[in-house]
DNA sequence: ACAATTAATAGAATCTGTTCTACTTTTCGA
DNA sequence: TCGAAAAGTAGAACAGATTCTATTAATTGT
């Protein structure tokens, strides 16, 4: 029933009600429906207005979540201060929720960069970890109601959601020295993944209110300090 | 503005548009919190109709949800089902949410039950609270549909959620021996904390198909025997 | 018992995400 | 260059959560 448009992302979010269907889900009987024209890599790339209407979707829909949070990033507000039809707005994005993804990629990408430019100094790997990870929860806290829309969003997200992954996998590289996700063992991933996830925890907390900066720090570091502890020599096993 | 009717529950939700109100949430000590300083204190007690009615209401949310999930579980239906017109719901549910956190009361307070009637035998804290939490894992799987829609609200509830802290709290029992929230340093309530957190994500992680049960016990194992080593004050554990 | 206050009810109305329709403009291969 | 398919557009339509209105029971203080 769900008949999702033809998308032009190539990983839609989509709520898995029924048929997730493959990105580009089959298209609906009324219109065109060409039969889903294989692979949109026929051209490949995107025509550069395109890029551009995306960019500018993108933007809009961070302005305006930094303010009133994801209450404010209307989906038909979006739509016109970007300047598309809301049709369009949904093609690109098939849900509010790729929308915030796609917002949320910006982040991470920002967050990556500074870790390029600036890598963590400390001696340990739990030193490093907490490092970068407070200096994402900065990054983050200078737009609390951006970083609250974003965060909730990809907590709820259905499907694969980079956010916790790519965390994980930062926290790899700056953890275990020059680690990566094919070198690392699994408990490694492990816990680097649950560092991750207790830090989304700690977040969220701090933006509902329960948690200051220094609270949040501390618990991280407590977290990390175990979990971390002997990371790059007991490969356990 | 905001006049969120005459509220009959101590904690409502209600989504802090604009400025958040006061929100007069901080009961969390246990259930009943008296007073609460507003003014429902006139009676201060719900009539047996009304306890009975609230009963109604969440028995038919959580019959709802337990099919479908919380698609399934529309106000309209809710109130249908449970025999009582829309207006009354939402004055005893001010959101949808708040009568999901009810639902997941209830469950909480099952899971509480089980551990009372069979503690976890396990000799380090670690085990118990594995055991703790794996079975709380397979009641929850029991009715993923309803564990899905209940971990995704919880994790969005604006506010003050039992959840984490109840998880957390229930840890704190099982893991040190007899120790509650008063007891306990703040350090230990830090680690259980983060364990239930790391659990909360790899239960999430579960629903979304991503995890089979044994890699979440696994995760879970890896997360606990760190973060809880040497628990109660006794290393080389 | 009786007026005032509070709780409930039915149902319309509002708001916002999502879908659909009918049409116009671009893009692109032949 | 021509024409079909794809992409865009405007705006109506639909769905489900939440709010509002008018009206009718209950409850309670005196």
């Amino acid at each position: 029933m769900r008949t999702p448009h033809a998308t032009i992302e190539a990983a839609p979010t989509s709520r898995a009600t029924g048929t997730s269907a493959p990105s580009t889900a089959g298209p609906s009987t009324g219109k065109g429906a060409p039969g889903v024209a294989s692979e949109p890599a026929s051209t490949g790339v995107r025509t550069r207005s395109q890029h551009q209407r995306r960019k500018r979707i993108v933007q809009a829909a961070a302005a305006l979540a930094s303010r009133g949070g994801v209450e404010a990033m209307q989906m038909r507000t979006v739509a016109e201060r970007a300047g598309v039809a809301l049709g369009t707005l949904y093609r690109y994005f098939p849900s509010k929720m790729d929308l915030v993804v796609a917002v949320v990629g910006e982040e991470i990408d920002l967050l990556e960069n500074s870790i390029e430019r600036r890598p963590p100094s400390a001696v340990t790997p739990s030193g490093r970890a907490v490092d970068v990870l407070m200096r994402a929860t900065r990054g983050l806290m200078r737009e609390p109601e951006l970083a609250d829309a974003l965060i909730r969003s990809l907590i709820m997200a259905e499907v694969e959601t980079p956010f916790g992954d790519r965390m994980a996998g930062l926290l790899l590289r700056v953890a275990g020295d020059g680690l990566t996700a094919e070198t690392a063992t699994e408990e490694q991933f492990a816990l680097t993944g649950s560092l991750s996830s207790v830090w989304v925890h700690e977040l969220l907390e701090m933006l509902r209110g329960r948690r200051t900066h220094e609270q949040v720090q501390r618990r991280v570091e407590i977290a990390a300090a175990r979990l971390l502890a002997d990371f790059t020599a007991t490969p356990s096993a």
